[in-house]
DNA sequence: CTTGAGGTGAAACATATGTTTCATTTCTTG
DNA sequence: CAAGAAATGAAACATATGTTTCACCTCAAG
């Protein structure tokens, strides 16, 4: 058995021992370990421009059995630049329960989250996004039990700058007189997690019925909603704990509310000077 | 409507529709995209335990050609996570307001936010307060404005593990009602972010008058109500936009949770399965 | 209970894959 | 320059791969 390095050193250590066509064929694969994991090796060879039986050859010149383990090697090396964060995350381990060992478990799953979450974005989608909910004629926000908060929170964000946004649902009632009248110029922004709502569904497709956009953010494809969605958005959600984390959902929401406010940066500060002024006039904040 | 540029997207919008074997298949693609871009058919077919065959429909369910685009996809999954992180912030610019660049200024705002948080908190305070929550009569939490959400977000996440929970000022009213009788077994909770709610310095001093136990969760040390906070709590809620974020908090939230219920993880599992079963019977949630 | 449509797994199939062979070329050394 | 050794590319090869077929099963409708 060949003990585990990584292809880079291997080849390094027998580089100058290789012929002309071995060392562009090691060359290739240094450089694109990614192409050389996943594709086939007539791949490789096409790409590269080498025979096939270069490939083959460089396997046994590099004291490899095959170049499978070429492969093999080049799937770690890309794998664990994958994975590595969420994978120590998980690593750390269930057994102890100390309170500094929660926190950090809780907090490594958090961020690991939210740069999932950064990598899987896509920034057209959400712009396009913020472009339907910056058009729209009248938007509805729905979320219900653990989303419930969290949908408030944006309904509070999006106050500052918008004036036709509408939670929906509020204390179980209203969710279909919300929806009665869509149409579509209407969008319907729903959050709903894990084990999903009946009422965040049925309104999902309640929306799409009546033509209206509809924007799912969700934890996971198998989604019920998802079906319904123009817009849809899986979020990570792992945690150790027997609750779906949040914290990379509410991210996404402050990023979208800052996607939709560049839109138009002067109307949203003067809503938000008209807002700060009314609620300075009320006396409902403190002034020092 | 927005072209499905990833392979769980595409498994999203027809997951549904998938047979029940199907979806085991796509669950698989879904969660091992590394495996899949790397590996045979066959390969995934011994490690998921189902036929090759299951995977060939797979691709034709999701109206792929073959099973090959589902591996191009993974691909590019995969390919992309590589050096996105590291690449994206590389490429930040600053005077531009596009919208990758609006992204990336929140998410690293967001995990500058959380990595600070991490760095600052005194894991023995969050235990201290986690012990008073636990041993607590009757726990009120409060929030206003922008911090509404997150509160009722907190309380859902309470009531799955606790029954003396209840959250104040719902609506606007009855914070006094909930206030009135408060002594010193019972413990406030307020989130307060910067401009501070007057009622929210109010509820604290009031608690604090009353001999109850007080958490304080801001995100600044001017913030007025630290005076009367027996478990004072600073959050960093920078963020490039005109709105504070609040993701640090919500992460901070749920580790409180976490380091609570690890306190009695009998009490609240059992508890959990009580409240899932009375949802489940009630037909809220969507079974499949 | 019967019937039929769809779902499923085992096996058959055509094909693409990695390896090896072999004729040819290129380089080395006397 | 000649002769041998090493390197190279094309083609042949055995095999593993992805797909499709077919018989069986399941389950819902009549």
């Amino acid at each position: 058995m060949t003990q585990l390095i990584s292809i880079e050193d291997r080849i390094a250590s027998k580089y100058s021992d290789l012929s002309a066509q071995l060392q562009k064929a090691a060359d290739y694969v240094a450089s694109n370990p990614m192409d050389v994991a996943s594709r086939s090796l007539r791949a490789a060879s096409a790409s590269s421009g080498l025979p096939p039986a270069t490939f083959s050859r460089l396997a046994r010149a590099l004291d490899f059995e095959s170049y499978e383990e070429i492969r093999e090697l080049c799937r770690t090396a890309v794998g664990q630049r994958v994975e590595s964060f969420s994978e120590k995350a998980a690593k750390l381990g269930q057994g102890d329960a100390t309170t500094a060992s929660v926190i950090q478990r809780q907090t490594n799953a958090v961020i690991a989250n939210i740069q999932s979450l950064n990598a899987q974005l896509d920034p057209n989608r959400l712009e396009a996004a913020a472009d339907v909910l910056g058009a729209a004629r009248r938007v509805v926000l729905f979320g219900a039990y653990g989303s419930t908060g969290i949908v408030e929170y944006l309904a509070y964000l999006a106050h500052y700058s918008m004036t036709n946004w509408v939670l929906a649902g509020r204390m179980g009632a209203s969710l279909g007189a919300a929806m009665v009248d869509m149409g579509a110029e209407d969008v319907l922004l729903i959050v709903t997690k894990s084990p999903y709502a009946r009422r965040a569904i049925a309104a999902a497709q309640m929306a799409q019925d009546q033509g209206a956009r509809t924007i799912i953010i969700t934890d996971n494809h198998t989604c019920p909603a998802l079906k319904f969605a123009d817009f849809p958005f899986i979020v990570p959600s792992e945690s150790p704990q027997f609750f779906s984390s949040y914290t990379a959902t509410l991210a996404l929401l402050e990023t979208l509310m800052a996607v939709l406010v560049s839109r138009d940066p002067q109307a949203t500060s003067t809503r938000i000077r008209e807002v700060e002024q009314r609620n300075g006039g009320l006396g409902e904040f403190w002034s020092g």
